[in-house]
DNA sequence: ATATATAGGACTGATTTTATCCTATTTATC
DNA sequence: GATAAATAGGATAAAATCAGTCCTATATAT
C-alpha cells in the first residue's frame, strides 16, 4: 500500500480544487469541508498549512475565509502535497544522506534520486488549470 | 514524509542485491542480515516473501538458504518493491475505485492512474544488472 | 539422533495517520 | 462596546500501519 500520498493531502487537493473553482471568491472552512466531504477540524488543518505554504490566504473574523493566492496554471499537484506533507522522496536517503547506513555509497541511491525528480516533475506539471480542462471542467 | 517506500522494501532490496552477488550461490538469513544491516528475523520475513513471489527459492534444512531464480537483468526494483508491499500506486483510488466517494468521477483521478503508471515503467526499468553496472559493480 | 536451516503464525511496541477539542485572536455588525 | 462568526494554533486521542520479535513446526545433511 506504500508510494501513495496520504489522505491529508488527497483531502489538501480537493480543497484547492474547491477554492480555484470560486475564481478567486473565499469559502470557509466549514463550506469547503462540507462541499469537499472532509472532516471539519482536520480541513481546518489543512488550509491553515496551505496558507503558511502561500497557496491560499486567510481573512480572519466574520465575513472571513480563504481565497486562493495564484490562477490555477500557477498551483501543481506538487505543490499541494508538499505544502502539507513537505519535501516528497521515494526514500528516505534521498532527503537525508546520513540515514543511510551502507558505505561508502549505496548502488540503489542514484535510483531514488532520479526517481524522485522524475516523480516531483510529473506532479509540478499538473496544474490547476490543466486538470479542470482535461477533464472538461 | 509519504510516497516513499518502505524500510522493508529498502531491506528487500538489499537481500536481492546480496543474493544477485554470489552469482546463483546460496546464503542463510542469518549472512544476508547481518552482511546487510538487517535484524535477522524481519530479514527471515522478508525472503520469505521473496520466495512467495518467486523472486528467490529457498532450500531447507543443513546447508540450505536462499538463492536467486533470475538473472539481474530479469528482476527490476518493481519486482522487489511490489513482492514485499504487494502493487503500489499513488492513490488508493487507483487500486480501490470504490474508495473514492467523489462522484461521479473525481477530475484528479486520472492524474493517479498516469503517474502511478509511470512511477511503476521507471521502477522496471531498473534492473539489478543495470544497477550494478551504472554504479561501476 | 542431532544440528542447522527455512515456514509460518501470533504477538508487540513504536510511529504515523487521521482526526478532535479547546482557547485565543480577529473583525464585521448592531 | 458587546456580540457573533470566523481563523490560529496547541494539546490530545483513536486507529492504522510499520518494524520487528518470538515461538513452534518442518525439512535435511551429517
Amino acid at each position: 500500500m506504500s508510494v501513495q500520498i496520504t489522505r491529508e493531502a488527497d483531502y489538501a487537493i480537493r480543497c484547492i480544487l474547491h477554492l480555484v473553482g470560486l475564481d478567486g471568491g473565499m469559502s470557509t472552512v466549514r463550506n469547503i469541508a462540507d462541499r469537499e466531504s472532509i472532516p471539519r477540524s482536520f480541513a481546518a488543518k489543512i488550509v491553515q498549512k496551505l496558507t503558511k505554504a502561500g497557496l491560499v490566504e486567510s481573512v480572519r473574523g466574520v465575513k472571513g475565509g480563504f481565497r486562493i493566492t495564484r490562477s490555477p496554471e500557477e498551483i501543481s499537484l506538487l505543490d499541494v502535497i508538499e505544502a502539507v506533507e513537505g519535501p516528497i522522496s521515494m526514500n528516505i536517503c534521498v532527503l537525508d544522506k546520513k540515514s543511510c547506513d551502507r558505505q561508502p555509497q549505496c548502488p540503489v541511491h542514484p535510483c531514488w534520486v532520479e526517481i524522485t525528480e522524475s516523480i516531483r516533475e510529473r506532479l509540478g506539471s499538473y496544474t490547476f488549470e490543466r486538470i479542470l480542462r482535461e477533464s472538461g471542467r
